[in-house]
DNA sequence: AGCTTAGCGA
DNA sequence: ACGTCGCTAAGCTA
């Protein structure tokens, strides 16, 4: 019997429900009527925006099955019991007449259903088809400029609701509903009961509005809740409520969703086909659209053919003027506005601006300057919504150019690594064939050493192909996103971030040169004393950072014992070479780790020089989508690795210097951060009390696993009890265990059990990580971060077990991540309001490095060290430690 | 160019 | 087989 495993990536069927009055009124608005119609005299502007939405979605959301629901003539349930029912809308405009009968044959003509029930309206129809889907296993997109939708949002249905036009149509899930009325979604038929709903003619209670609403559905839970403790309300409220409350139950009756309707369709009915082509031709004809009629062929014909999707035409608009450029800009005022660069060589030389259809072409050098004015205040202007991918790496092309980026709105570099942290690259090309199906042209590379004067006029096609390819990935993303609950993170963590980290990387940490270049001096003499020493010691060279050579010399020449198997014969690492050293006494062995050591912090130093720049600092820079657990991480060169446990190696911390200008340097670090968050997590009264009381948790925890008073735990039980307490968080087995702290498995297991007697709810929890996750997919941060770990239900047991270990750190790794960023967020805005010159630097995971100016170092101490300690409320404190001092070594404490 | 081994950090 | 997440360098093989 064979057993499908479900995916929780995406979900394999989709169903997309439409609201067929309420989008042909958006369309119909959206479109100016006198430019659309036929010979005949037929308004077709609300056929055309219709189709021509429905299309985008189609490409867009990449829906399999789809339906519209329309509304009749006929009375409802609902005007039936209240007369006035969408009474007082005004007339429909003459111009509309027809189109509605366009659009359902245009609809018949493509094989969609279009569902009206005698009685009831559209809306009863979405409701009851999104219940449908839901059971059956859909995704479910509700598309409706009627808010009485939001009701039906769940996990798995999403409205998108339009905010103006036909072009911006933003997916709202249950946070966005949340952040707008302050009530869940299925609290928002209570609050427009209360309310009212003008557009239906349902009076609420005069004085009532959206806020005092909430507030009373917060407090007493829902809306039977209120009119329970309708007597206990006070104020002219109160006696407003009380009198009409019969309207208030009036209109909660009408505003409810019927999700049970017997419906003459089935969702099998609402699989997309392929359009009736002859049918297509003869209304396409008749409605004279030509440009609609190569879209929806080519659409289907893409999706028929698979793998060859086509990508709607660009249409190209001329920015030669002052004038014209401006009004590309303005035309999408309070619309978002794709930028893609086009880079030559690590040179920026234009970019590309997309807009739905609409683009443009910029090259930099033909730039006048009254263009290039107005392109800078765009760019710069932090309202005017722009859209990107890897913004950042932006930002520091334009820099160069003078030029400032504000207003990041997207970036689908941040929305695809939320959807999947665990992909290695997110690559432009590479999202937009897997997310949207098609093969993304490389723009032309220049031959090595020559710039052709040509190429900046082959760039402008497929830089604006890219901005395109950006723009249609930003709204299937922002979907995606939005059903995976990822949105709020990338507008109030991930994107906030990046123009942050983007004035770190820009500010660098000054560095001495002078001390590196004596530090590899110093590194370089103790290598060239442990080389001689090596040979001296077996009477020939060889290569001492060649793992193989040194496997002969150990194990044939020298006979030692062999140590763990690797691919490639027998590992010479660090701790099997100090084993052997134990075990034989061996001097080469002794040389052989100087030269490992020496040679390491010489190859960290010398790695360090090349970074150098002539602002004599090292600019490092933060990867934001790579690391799978939330972390950031850095490169060119790496300054989270910075050595600090040897003696010899915390030298390299001198090097790290306060920049010319400032005071000092100042490090804030978390203590014991990922404990804390596992106390928090696991909600274990014991390590809760202990974090409360500011007990030396190691030693706490010792007193209690080996049971002896807490001054009589030995510096052997803190340091096993630290160890295990660490492992823990990484999925540790007693094996590890017992080898990492040189006990037997037993001992080890004994250990172990004894932990989980004391704090068995450490024990509970970590095993609910992994049940959890493996039901539904993912885990989870304390803010919402996802990891999604499809491993976990493999047959394979050790890409299982990985996986297991994977689920148990990813929350408590993530939620530390999350915790700094959240800090860094609150550091960087207070440092501006405060107009503070003092600068964050650097970020190695749980530590903040910062540059003080002049008179700050107090206020900017307190700053820093009230915003991490204050990134979140936890069930225990967080505690952290600040150091100052001239260089990053002297700032440690 | 890509893999393997090694070692630094949280 | 046996603890998570990263980055870089060197040797070696292709």
């Amino acid at each position: 019997m064979s057993e499908t495993t479900t995916t929780h990536e995406s979900s394999d069927k989709r169903l997309l429900i439409i609201d067929g009055h309420s989008m042909a009124f958006r369309a119909f608005y959206a479109l100016p009527a006198e430019n659309f119609a036929t010979s005949t005299g037929q308004h077709t502007n609300a056929v055309h925006g219709f189709v021509s939405m429905l299309l985008t979605m189609l490409r867009q959301q990449k829906p399999t099955h789809v339906a519209v629901a329309f509304d009749l003539d006929t009375p409802t349930f609902r005007s039936t019991e209240y007369g006035e029912y969408k009474g007082g809308r005004n007339k429909t405009p003459e111009e509309f007449y027809g189109q509605i009968d366009l659009i359902q044959q245009v609809m018949k003509a493509m094989n969609i259903p279009c569902i009206s029930l005698d009685g009831y309206e559209a809306d009863d129809i979405l409701a009851t088809l999104s219940k449908q889907g839901e059971a059956a296993g859909f995704e479910v997109l509700v598309v409706s400029g009627d808010r009485d939708a939001f009701q039906l949002i769940t996990d798995k249905t999403l409205v998108l609701y339009p905010k103006k036009g036909i072009s911006d149509i933003p997916p709202m899930d249950a946070e966005a509903i949340e952040a707008k009325y302050l009530v869940r979604p299925e609290r928002y038929s209570d609050l427009a009961a209360l309310v009212g709903e003008s557009a239906d003619n349902l009076p609420g209670v005069p004085g009532v509005g959206p806020k005092t609403a909430a507030k009373w559905l917060n407090l007493y839970g829902d809306l039977d809740g209120v009119l329970e403790n309708i007597d206990s309300i006070k104020g002219k409220v109160g006696d407003s409520l009380r009198e009409h409350v019969e309207s208030v139950k009036r209109n909660r009756r009408l505003n409810q969703l019927l999700g049970d309707l017997e419906l003459p369709v089935t969702l099998d009915d609402t699989e997309l086909g392929t359009p009736n082509r002859e049918e297509i031709e003869n209304l396409f004809d008749a409605l004279e659209f030509n440009t609609l009629r190569k879209r929806l062929f080519d659409h289907f014909a893409a999706a028929e053919e698979e793998t060859q999707v086509e990508v709607a035409e660009i249409n190209e608009i001329s920015v030669a003027s002052v004038a014209e450029l401006k009004e590309f800009l303005s035309a999408g005022k309070d619309q978002r506005i794709t930028v893609h660069l086009a880079v030559v060589g690590g040179e920026l030389v234009g970019l590309a601006l997309f807009r739905e259809l609409d683009g443009c072409w910029l090259e930099l050098g033909a730039l006048d300057e009254p263009r290039r004015a107005v392109l800078s205040e765009f760019l710069a202007d932090e309202n005017q919504p722009k859209v990107l991918h890897d913004s950042k790496a932006a930002m520091h092309l334009l820099h160069q150019h003078g030029l400032t980026l504000a207003g990041i709105a997207d970036d689908t570099l941040i929305s695809a690594y939320l959807i999947q942290p665990d992909r290695r690259s997110h690559e432009l090309a590479d999202l937009v064939q897997y997310h949207l199906g098609y093969a993304l042209a490389k723009p032309p590379a220049p031959k090595a050493g020559e710039l052709d004067l040509q190429l900046s006029g082959d760039l402008a096609e497929p830089t604006l192909r890219q901005a395109q390819a950006v723009h249609d990935l930003s709204a299937y993303l922002d979907t995606e996103m939005a059903q995976k609950h990822a949105d709020a993170l990338a507008r109030d963590m991930e994107l906030p971030l990046i123009p942050v980290l983007f004035d770190m990387e820009q500010a660098g940490v000054a560095v001495s040169r002078e001390r590196l270049l004596e530090l590899r001096e110093h590194f370089t003499t103790l290598v060239e004393r442990a080389t001689a020493g090596a040979y001296a010691a077996i009477g020939h060279e060889v290569n001492l950072s060649s793992p193989k050579q040194l496997q002969v010399v150990l194990f044939e020449e020298l006979q030692l014992p062999k140590t763990k198997k690797i691919k490639t014969g027998y590992t010479t690492d660090a701790e099997s070479l100090q084993d052997l050293l134990i075990s034989t006494e061996h001097p080469f062995l002794v040389a052989l780790m100087e030269y490992r050591d020496a040679s390491k912090l010489r190859q960290t130093v010398d790695g360090l020089l090349k970074f150098v720049t002539q602002d004599g600092r090292i600019h490092t820079t933060y990867a934001q989508t790579v690391a799978a657990t939330g972390r950031l991480s850095s490169l060119n060169p790496n300054l989270q690795n910075i050595p600090i446990r040897s003696e010899q190696g915390r030298r390299i911390r001198d090097v790290f210097v306060v920049g010319e200008g400032y005071e000092t340097l100042l490090t804030v670090d978390y203590s014991q951060i990922e404990m804390r968050i596992m106390a928090h997590l696991s909600g274990d009264e014991g390590l809760i009390e202990a974090y409360q009381n500011g007990e030396d948790l190691h030693r706490y925890v010792g007193s209690r696993v080996f049971d002896v008073a807490p001054e009589d735990v030995t510096s052997e039980m803190r340091s096993k009890v630290k160890a295990m307490s660490y492992g823990l968080a990484y999925g540790l087995s007693s094996f590890g265990l017992s080898k990492q702290l040189k006990i037997s498995v037993d001992e080890a297991r004994t250990l172990m059990k004894d932990y989980f007697d004391r704090f068995g709810a450490v024990r509970t929890y970590l095993r609910s990580v992994v049940e959890q996750a493996r039901r539904d997919g993912y885990t989870e941060t304390i803010f919402g971060r996802r990891r999604y770990l499809p491993e976990l239900n493999s047959s394979d047991r050790n890409l299982r077990q990985i996986a297991e270990r994977a689920a148990l750190n990813a929350p408590i790794q993530g939620s530390a991540a999350d915790l700094v960023k959240i800090a860094m967020l609150n550091v960087d805005r207070r440092l501006r309001e405060g107009k503070f010159s003092s600068r964050m630097l650097l970020q190695v995971h749980d530590e903040l490095v910062v540059e003080i100016a002049p008179g700050e170092l107090d206020a900017v101490t307190e700053l820093v060290t009230y915003e991490m300690e204050h990134a979140a409320q936890l069930r225990v404190p967080l505690d952290v430690q600040p150091g100052t001092g001239a260089t990053w070594h002297d700032a440690a404490h």
